[in-house]
Parts: structure tokens; sequence; C-alpha cells
DNA sequence: CATGAATGAGGCTTCATTCAT
DNA sequence: AATGAATGAAGCCTCATTCAT
């Protein structure tokens, strides 16, 4: 509807496909790269407009600051991940299909290393002034999916009475971030999979446990 | 005699207090402290000899170069937390004893900053090359005590022969990683801490189900 | 017809109320201002460009240059000043009418940062090449206005004899840029307003030396 | 008496000869040479360093930043010159004579530029935040070596009565800012050096009326 | 052992200016 | 006329490390 190119600054959010916009996704693609090779303090300024292929000074020009771009990187990694998420947990009804889709999901994360985006934005923000917040605000889709996902698997289970939902949901986040950290770490991810094996294990008594999983959203029943 | 450094000081009467050891805990000490609260990029070694009130130069002559002296202060930190750990958890014979036990260890940690040292070391392995193994290397005695506390609150419940050991401890290792991440990122402690009144729960119900704990020392039994 | 900017302007009613003239006063404006609170170095493109809520390059299509932009700025101020200080000293005929004036005018530059422009161009001519000879150029008038108010107070008085108005005036103006550029360092003005007081007294005594002021106009004297 | 190099650095402000001494020297000469040509807006750090003939980063180990070796620099011409002023001012008794010493300091200052060193430091301080103080602060030895002056040539005359000396000797420091910056603009000594010939003329007025100038300090005479 | 000075590279950010649209 | 994007140099400052003393 609008012509390309017209849209304010500030609403330039979206993938447009203007000049401005390729520059921008370059940058929070390159930054998104370096993040993962190099780490929070390899994401400099130089390293990511090298990657991009693109002056140093455009950091400043489009995102005001490096942190900002890493942010920006952040939010990107983020939401990509979340619609990811959204779509894979979909129609999921009990504990052992959650585990399915988890375990597939978390190889994807691992191999392409989207968490350790997050990672590395969480602990550089201790040598940031003002950083964490920022990165704090942006963990907040990654916990709600996480109370979805519990509840869709939990909801209607005897642990249900048992287990704060949201409590869950924040050691599934913590949980999934330690993985990450410690598989990037030592290049090995049979140690973390394996806990996937286990957890698969465990499912399997919970559904048993459970109700017959009906079709998960059931509005209005009683 | 001894091959640390007391060679020319006529005057070092106990093993370690010389002028030379006293400088390498006063940097070991600083790295830590720059570690907690500037995290891994703001642990530089001006940061650290400041913080020291040392030279700078010093840091090269007695670690050679400053990942060298952050490894130092993950040994150091590691070693201590072992020792603490190993205290605590001896005489644990049941799940809600190991709770119990470690809630107050992780609630230590987290008013300390202790994993934070892990963890930035962890997470700042990415941006400097060949500090990953090295990291990865000091991360064996955390399994490997992760795993004699979940033996010994888990052996002989019948979650035993579900659960790999191994496996498991993995997993708590990771976790604690990713809460105190979490933890220290936003400074809301009540969250992590929720989870463990959670897992003091899940604890209860496995404290009925596993056996009477036999052999553990009992002091005072006759 | 006229050769500013009206060009391809079908509508452009008034001679200088274009857009672009419109524009051109924004920019000249907002360097002023730049001048005033953040001084030469302080008065970048950017900086101006932001203050007049205009696009930067539009500095370089109407001024060429950052440095012609803030003679304008320089040429507009004077201008200004040369005519204030004009209609002010009209009718002065005597040593202590002018200092009285002069007074007046005096607190005024220094509330409005007037003469702190010509102050910081002075001054940062030093560091732009070819500047020099450009604001050099643009002091003429405030010599000359020096001159002819000088001359109006003291031509006739017996000291018309001992001084060379010419150089008197010259030393006003470097006393008048000094006395700016002093308050404005600590933001006391009064110590510099002290020294007009003192002034005052003199010229009380020059009055009483002077002859019955003679020829200036003077309107309603039959 | 203290062997070189043992002195602490705090206290490292006279011109010992340790090597860092020597490097600081350099940087202030450099400094002051570079305020000399360049101005404020031209004395960064790389033109300084270059000119030092000495790496950029040595300007921060001992200064600190940019602003604080301009006020060394600052500081050492306002000592040097004091001093000059102080040995030069010595056994002046009447205002011709001090006209006359004044003469002669002001073509120093002209040609060696040291005035120019000030003036750029108050003009620059209104681009660098926090740096207004410190110049300020700096300049109270020129006010009260001007006090001094003043006080020196026209204390005892009819004029004393009618002329706040603190209040001339600030107008005084202005109008020799002023025609500095107003030669060093145009180049040409020659309107502001006519100034002190005219000056001389009003001095020899003064001679007249004042008192036969007896030996400049009696102490103890009443 | 310890100090302080030095180095050269690289950190983030802003500069004046140009250019395509 | 005006916009916004781009460039390359330069701004200040900190980095890890080395070396003479």
């Amino acid at each position: 509807m609008a012509k390309s190119g017209t849209s304010s600054r500030v609403l330039a959010r979206e993938s447009d496909s203007s000049r401005s916009a390729a520059t921008r996704r370059q940058l929070v693609q390159a930054a998104i790269e370096a993040l993962k090779a190099d780490g929070y303090a390899g994401a400099s300024a130089r390293a990511i407009a090298e990657r991009a292929g693109v002056n140093q000074g455009l950091i400043f020009y489009h995102f005001g600051s490096v942190a900002d771009l890493l942010l920006a990187a952040l939010d990107s990694v983020s939401t990509l991940r979340m619609e990811q998420y959204g779509a894979a947990v979909e129609g999921v009804g009990s504990p052992s299909e959650l585990v399915d889709v988890a375990t597939a999901i978390f190889r994807e994360d691992l191999d392409a290393g989207h968490v350790t985006v997050l990672a590395e934005m969480i602990a550089g923000a201790s040598s940031t002034p003002g950083l964490g917040p920022e990165v704090s605000a942006r963990l907040g889709p990654w916990f709600e999916f996480a109370e979805l996902a519990v509840q869709s698997a939990l909801g209607g289970s005897p642990l249900d009475s048992v287990l704060a939902i949201r409590d869950v949901a924040y050691g599934v986040v913590a949980l999934y971030l330690g993985l990450e950290m410690l598989t990037h770490l030592d290049g090995d991810r049979t140690r973390a999979l394996a806990l996937f094996d286990l957890a698969m294990n465990l499912a399997g008594l919970l559904d048993a446990l459970g109700p017959p999983p009906p079709r998960p959203p059931q509005p209005g029943a009683p």
C-alpha cells in the first residue's frame, strides 16, 4: 500500500525492501553471526560491520550504538524462534508429544546456535551498563511461551496441583539456557540430548497418569 | 625445595605466604570480583589490577595472560565451592534433605555470585580463542559433584532405574547455571527460589516412595 | 528575475519567503544557537541540523560547508547587532550618555549571547584553514561602529587630541570581546558590569571637561 | 636527594628528569604548540601525540584525558608567564613605567602566542562539558597579577579613589585577551601596539598627577 | 619480584561531506 | 529542494602485552 521507502524511520521495523531496510537486515544478521561465533566480547562494531560488508558508521546511523544493534539482533532471534516454537507446539496435547517436539526444536537450536545469542546477551549484559534491563525485558516472550507449553502438556494432570506452572516454566527456560551453554562450550550435544531421552521416559509416565488428552484448548468446558 | 616461587626469598617461612603468593592471591581474588561485578568483558587487566591494588604488569608476570588469570580465578572458585558443597551434602540421605541443602547452597551462591564466575567464563570463552577447552576441563568437578549428590538422594529409589544418574547430573548443573544467569540478570531471586520450593514438594513424594535411608553416618545412634 | 533561489517556484510571492529561504533562515538560526550553547567545536553539521529540525544534507546544499554556514550565522548576528547598536547610539552626545547606552547594550549582549558567536568564530578560526580571513573581514562593521561611537562621545573633548579615535575603537572592541569571554566562562556578570559603572564615573569627569555638545542632530531645537 | 624515578606519581609535578617527566613535558609542550597553531578544535589527541613524537595512548596514561592534558598545558603557560610578568613588573613605580613594561611583555606574548593558549581554552571550554570551571579556576593568577600591577602603578594617584583596583584589573585582563584574539586573527600587531602607545600618553598624564614615586615596597614605613 | 612507562591495535562514536532518489 | 543513506577519516579512549629498571 505505502510505496517503499516512504515509511517513517520510526515505524520502519517490518521488512520493507528499501535500501535502508536491507542494510539494517544485513547488520542484524551479521550481529547474530558475530554473537554466535565470537560471543559478546567479539561482537564489536568493526567485526559486525566487516561481516555485513558494510561501513562501520552505518551501525550508529541505523542503530545508534553497538548495544542497540545487539538488542535488535536479540529481538530478531526471539521473534523468529517464538514463531517457530509456536507453530511446533500447536496441537501438542500430552507430555510425550511435548517432549518430542521440544527435542526437535532443541536440536535445531543447538545446530543453528539460536540460543547462543540469548545466552551471550545475558552474560554480556553484566559488562555493559544499562543493557541488563533491556535484555531482561526481551526474555518475556520466552517465559510466556514456556508457560504455554508446560500448561498444554501438564494441564489437568495430577502434577498440575503440585506444580506452579509459572515456576516450572521459569525452570524450563533456565534449563534450556544452561544446556545450550554447556553444549556450546564443549561441542558435545550427546549429553544434553540424553536428557531429552530421559525426559521422554518421564513423559511416558505422565501420559499414563494424565487424562485422555482431548483437543487442547477447550474454553467453556467446565 | 618447593617448586612454587620461594626461590630467592630467604625469609619465606611458610610455603605460600611469600610476597609472591600474596600477590597472586590478591590478583585471583580481584579477578573473581571483576567477573562478578563487570562480567567477562569487564574483567580487563587494568580493571583487575586496580581492584587488587597492584601493578598491571604483575598479571603477566604471574599468570602469563589475562585469560590464564581468569582460569585461575575459576579454579579458585571451583575448589572452594566444591569443598563447601561436599561438606554440605555429607549425611544427606533423602531427596528432601538434598533439596533442603541445595536450597541453602543456592541461596549462598546467588548472594555471593560464585556461579556468576562460572557462567561468565563459559560465555566469555566464545570470545577468546583457546579458552573453551580450558573452561570445559574445569567443569569436571561440578559434574562429578552433581552426580554424587543425585546418587546420594536418588540411589535405590524406584526412579534409579529410569534415570541415568549421569544425565540427571548434567541437567542439574545446566539448570543451576541457567537459574543463576536469569537471577543475575534481573536481580530477582524469588522466581528461582520458588523452583526450589517446588522441588521440595516433589522430593516429599520421592521420600515416601524411597526406602528408609540405610547406611549414611548416623552419629548418636547406638 | 531575482538571483536568489526562486528559480523554479511559481508561487513564490515574496522575494524571500520561499521554502528555500525559510530553511536557510532556520539553519542560520540553529547555527547561532549551536555556537552560543556549545561553542565552535560543538557546532557540527549534525548538531545544527538537529537544532533546525532539518536534514543534514541541506547545510551543504544551501551553504556548501559547515564553515560557510557559520560565517552566514556570524553575518546574521553582526547585521542585527549593528542595526541595534546604531539605533541605540543615535542621539548620544556625551561620554556619560554613551556609557549609559553601552551598558544597556552590553547587558543585552551578555544575556542573549550575541557576542559569544563572534568570540567563538574568532577562536574557532584557528582550527579551520581559510576561515581566519573570512571572519576578519566580518569584523569591519564592529570596528566602524566603535569608531563612530567613540567619535560621537569624545569628539571635541580635550582627549580628542591625545587619542587616536581609531585606536581607541580597536581597544573598545577588544575589551568588549574579552569581557564577554570572561563572563561567558564563569557565568558571573557582576565583575564586567562593575567595569561599566566605573566607566560611568570616568565619563562624568569627561562630561565636565568637554564642550556643551554642539552639532549632533538636535530635533526639536529651534 | 631522592633518586630519580622513585617519586610517587601524584607528587611528580616538578620537572624531575625521569623518563616519565620527559614524556609529560613533551606532551605538554606539544599541546601548547597545537593550541597555538591549530586552536582548541585542532588540539586533538592524535595531533598532539604526533607533534610530541609519542604514542597516542601515553596522553591517557599520563593525563587521563585530552582535556586534562590541555589543562596541564594551560597551567604550564600560566606559571611561566606569571613568573615572567612578576619579574618584569618588579620595581615598577609609575604608570609610564608600567606601560613600558607591559608593552614589552605584550609584544613577547604576541610573538610567542602565549595568550592564544589561554584564549583558545576559554573559548573551547564551551564545547567540552566540565572544562569551564577548570579553566576559570586557572584564571585566578592572571587576575591577581593584574591587580598587583594596577595597584603598583595607580596606588596613591588621584584615580585611586575613583577606580576599584579589582575592577580595573578585570578589565585589563579582558582587554589583553581581546587584543590577543584580534591580533591573532588577522596577524596585524600594529593596531594593538598603537593602543599601547596611546596608553603611554595617558600614563604620562598620570605620572604628572601622581605622587613622586618613592621606592616601591616600603614595609614598616607608616 | 615489582614498578611504571611504552606500544600498537582496536574499542565505540562522530565528523564533514557526497550521492542517489 | 529535500531526504536519507552511505563513506572514510578522525574523534577519544582502553586493550593486552612487553620491557627497562
